[in-house]
DNA sequence: TATCTATACTTGTATAGACAAGTAGTAGCC
DNA sequence: GGCTACTACTTGTCTATACAAGTATAGATA
């Protein structure tokens, strides 16, 4: 039986002092969180080791770091936007392992009475339409489908679309307000079938989560035959939308 | 228009170069990566730069770290323990925005025969069966069952599993040697029903990923009256299950 | 008033060095 | 052969320092 002798590191201290204070309500959303200076004098520690500290909550989206600002507690409900854009990277990320993907469809189309409702627009306005369909090594195919006001949408799509990587795609995406997430399961739409050549009598269960925002619809879905095993895969490289 | 002009991060492009290598084949699965020493030395960086770049791509699970030992190129298929217990907390992570879980039931009971065959028991060969119930921050409600065979059950659940937190449950599984997940949506149960208070006349769909291991059979749902909107939200506060 | 500037503070990145802790292999001893 | 001690190498943590870059504000200036 091998157990760690090793003390609990000092910036894990940190953290948990700071989550402890964050749960019990000492430090409540949006309140001001001790800069790296002022923790590392409280904890007699280097700068260095407070900003470790601080930098995985804030990977753990705890707390929100604005360089020459500060450092705050973040709402339980995050940014609408920040999560659209997480919430979809990370989905890929971990229900599929996806390592690449590549844009099969992307133009400009008149929405479903559906989506435009969903976007505030008329069904007669066309939108950004795009289908991403995504391998992952050998086991299984999915396929996000995104809907696009072109009014607003982010500055590459509206100069040269064709030119975007996936990966701007989903990760650079635009300032978003608000963002509803549904989850729903839906049989396998067919222009998606023709996409994924599953024939049309074919069953196919979609699992869907769809989300709406002020400018946009984002679908992400797993394709799943009945009675079929999904076997859960990797990792998803995780990339920045500054350059 | 504000464009960023700091330049790509030393860090940032030593992963650039790993993560190359990867994608190139040059760098293949269980290979030994560069040490932080000899990355250092190759882009004229300290050792805490590659440190940090290599931190990163382990969080990633791109490579996987030993300490003593070396860094290696983590296979595409990752382990399937440290799936199946990495999965289920992002699981609750990204979907609910759990913060607080309970274990609601825990006891030794007799498998359905569909669960007793995916554990390799017979009927009658009881198992552990707990309910975790999630409360996410005022928006929803989440589940998870489990049920553990005991002959293989880890020790502190033999010992005196009253005493467990949800967060040791969770995260501090034995090992497993294989998973398969399924995703799939059914109606709500009616035992779950009964714990959640939703009247059997309620429609409620049950969108659950079931794990089969060797040992355990794990579920994790997320309930869904038809029109509802489920709202995705905040992060779980990660965990590590050496004490 | 409106605008610019200096300043103080913040986080982001990077360095050089240090010690701790874990692993694997080798050499020497019994 | 079997065991121990040593060595070399690895990652983990931490310090002290430095400069860059972003923000807010008070004060000076036009």
């Amino acid at each position: 039986m091998k157990t760690s002798t090793r003390p609990i590191a000092l910036y894990s201290r940190i953290k948990q002092h700071l989550v402890t204070q964050m749960d019990s309500g000492k430090l409540q959303p949006d309140d001001r969180v001790p800069s790296e200076t002022q923790l590392a004098t409280m904890f007699a520690a280097s700068r260095m080791t407070a900003n470790r500290a601080l930098k995985e909550l804030s990977e753990e989206n705890r707390i929100i770091r604005i360089q020459g600002v500060g450092t705050f507690v973040a709402r339980p409900k995050p940014d609408a936007a920040l999560l659209e854009i997480k919430s979809i990277a990370k989905e890929i990320a971990d229900w599929g392992g996806i390592h690449s993907c590549e844009v099969l469809l992307l133009k400009k189309e008149t929405p479903t009475p559906d989506i435009a409702a969903k976007m505030g627009l008329s069904a007669d306005n066309p939108v950004f339409h795009s289908i991403l369909l995504h391998k992952d090594r050998g086991v299984g195919v999915q396929y996000s489908e995104r809907f696009i006001n072109p009014e607003v949408a982010p500055d590459y799509l509206a100069q040269d679309y064709t030119k975007i990587t996936p990966s701007d795609y989903l990760l650079g995406a635009a300032p978003v307000q608000e963002a509803e997430h549904v989850i729903e399961a839906v049989r396998c739409p067919s222009h998606v079938r023709s996409h994924l050549q599953i024939s049309a009598t074919e069953p196919c269960l979609c699992l869907t989560r769809r989300t709406w925002s002020f400018d946009r619809v984002a679908t992400f879905s797993t394709m799943i035959s009945p009675g079929s095993r999904y076997k859960l895969k990797g990792k998803f490289n995780r990339g920045k939308t500054n350059g």
